[in-house]
DNA sequence: TTGAAAGCGTTACCAC
DNA sequence: GTGGTAACGCTTTCAA
């Protein structure tokens, strides 16, 4: 009815250049911010623009430019401390180079990310960061590389995939503790993650899809067997998915006779349920029961006692993935590069030497 | 060189309309899937579609249908659990109902977040969801909600702004914890928040900006003054923005001779922090300072003791005002709703009488 | 059931 | 400097 106060149909360059007297291509000028205009013409547009609330259609803009400003972000779940700190390193960087972050969850099902990921490539994103749920699943990865969009990989490699990739050095991290607590006397120790396989067993690193849980894995196992401990393979926990599957699996694990003496968690997440599931069925840490957990997240520090994490520089992960994109998205057309960040073991009071067994 | 190794130009509904042998209107039919189409010609395109690997572009048909699938996000900062957890549930939603979410960090600051809306306005997002960083500061809300963009607000609401809205009862639980400290003997109990005046001296509820938490404060002022405590204002602390001026604030607040024997932390990172530096300066809780935190974060059950908590319904506070918005996408115009959900205390081992003084 | 052609709101090229 | 106009890739009348 009044096309004035229920202003349904948005004001186009069109309309602020009738308005301003001059053609559309000038409004148009001076409006996206390109070309050359003369003083008296541009403000003449700014001034009709903004009696008319103009506001520009990125939608059309990126139709005709090719790019959307807009970087996809594929990520196993935003819940997890893990992730949606990266995702603040992320989202901070891309924000500060001009794009905006379009997020979705895979659930670490690799259906639903090639699915994301074709819904990305359909919105036209500039570029993207993923962390694959696995890594031996990424041909629709190559895929979205070998269209022209850059692609980063987060905290997941694959080594047979040639992208910009950014890791933690989690080999190292979990050869690291695993030494540790070899060295304190600990042979019964075991690793628990969320990874999962068709029987729930695991066999070898093989068996694990999450490139950073596989190197973590290879690592634990390799000092085992470095250390004499060999088919440290049962010790291998998975399928803690949920923290009720978590603590169904902590509960099993914990009050078998044959019980790990020293637990290492995958992450924050399966600690904070281990931790739980121990002080539930009165296991005392450290005296009866070691744990060390990957990524320091807040409450490891608060608890009685607090727990030994493993740092990961999850933030920078994050700010650097974003950054190599922006690199490419750039212009930079240099070979794939692939970053290890250094992880740290922040030693508090949840491990102890193994007085006998 | 190669046009055809090299897809740099994606396909188009032309380039599979010729390559089918039919018009461009019928292959953007089945490509579409709208319309009606032979079952013969259906097959001819669907398979020229796929030999040349045809993948729509989301932009321009958003162009032409005016809708982009989209659904625009503003919060406060990700990395707090309390907002990845409400983001989980606004995403789960949007996914299941065909949208997808793009995601713009406040930082909790107003300008920030209009240039955030103004971003997801140019991008044409179908509709938008708020937690506004000052409810005083709305014009930019109500601006985009005048735009013919469905709008709703999450955990903040605005009294003088009609829009769907959902919150928790922040005011009764607020109003609960502090009467079942002043039985538990207490006089001088602390409100801490993050919220911030310029001159970093609380007045009044209205220099709160913050939905939420202004109601949480007025509960709190309230019961102080029904039970008789009059001027409780010194004892709401502002300013803890990050966990490092949390801790000064914290210091010396606990570490000044007229401390106060409770505290009321308004989200679990600040609780963090304050049962930290409790720890600290060795203020033994509950027995010298009794704590209770906003946000049933998952660390508030393991420290030693436990923390008493006010329990959010903080997904399905994400999750409500998706399905609000949904509902909107869909067409519904009916008046706007303001959805309160129930909170919850979940008593645990922070808070304890307060024997003498 | 199918095709031709007119948009959608920009940018970008090319004359003037 | 400025204006006309052709893209961009799709949807959507309107005829045939």
């Amino acid at each position: 009815m009044d096309p004035n106060s229920s202003q349904r149909a948005s004001v186009t360059v069109a309309d602020v250049a009738r308005k301003a007297g001059v053609s559309k291509a000038t409004a148009a000028r001076v409006l996206g911010g390109y070309g050359t205009v003369s003083d008296r013409v541009r403000d003449a547009v700014t001034v009709a623009a903004r009696a008319l609330d103009y506001r520009p259609n990125e939608l059309a803009r990126s139709m005709t430019t090719g790019r959307s400003g807009t970087i996809g972000v594929v990520v196993g779940d935003i819940e997890n401390p893990f992730f949606s700190l990266a995702v603040r390193g992320i989202t901070d960087i891309a924000r500060q180079a001009g794009f905006t972050v379009i997020l979705i969850n895979s659930g670490e099902d690799v259906s639903a990310e090639k699915a994301a990921i074709r819904t990305l490539v359909a919105k036209r994103v500039d570029g993207l960061i993923v962390s694959p749920a696995k890594e031996s699943d990424v041909e629709h990865l190559r895929e979205a590389a070998r269209s022209g969009r850059p692609l980063a990989l987060l905290d997941r490699g694959s080594e047979a995939f040639e992208v910009d990739t950014v890791i933690a050095d989690d080999r190292h991290a979990a050869a690291g503790i695993t030494r540790q607590l070899i060295e304190l006397g600990h042979r019964r120790i075991a690793y628990i993650t969320a990874c999962d396989t068709p029987d729930r067993v695991f066999h070898t690193p093989n068996d694990i899809n999450t490139g950073s849980v596989r190197r973590r894995v290879e690592g634990f196992l390799d000092t085992c067997r470095e250390a004499g401990l060999p088919a440290m393979e049962r010790w291998v926990y998975m399928g803690a998915v949920t923290p009720e599957q978590t603590r169904q699996i902590a509960k099993r694990m914990l009050e078998g006779k044959n019980r790990p003496t020293a637990v290492i968690a995958s992450d924050s997440v399966i600690g904070l349920e281990i931790f739980k599931t121990s002080r539930l069925i009165g296991l005392a840490i450290p005296q009866e029961l070691s744990l060390i957990s990957f990524h320091d997240a807040d409450w490891t520090a608060v608890t009685s006692p607090p727990v030994t994490v493993v740092r990961q520089p999850v933030y920078q992960l994050g700010e650097t993935a974003a950054k190599l994109l922006v690199e490419r998205l750039n212009g930079n057309d240099t070979a794939p590069r692939k970053v290890v960040l250094r992880t740290e073991v922040v030693e508090r009071a949840s491990v102890a030497r193994l007085l006998e067994d």
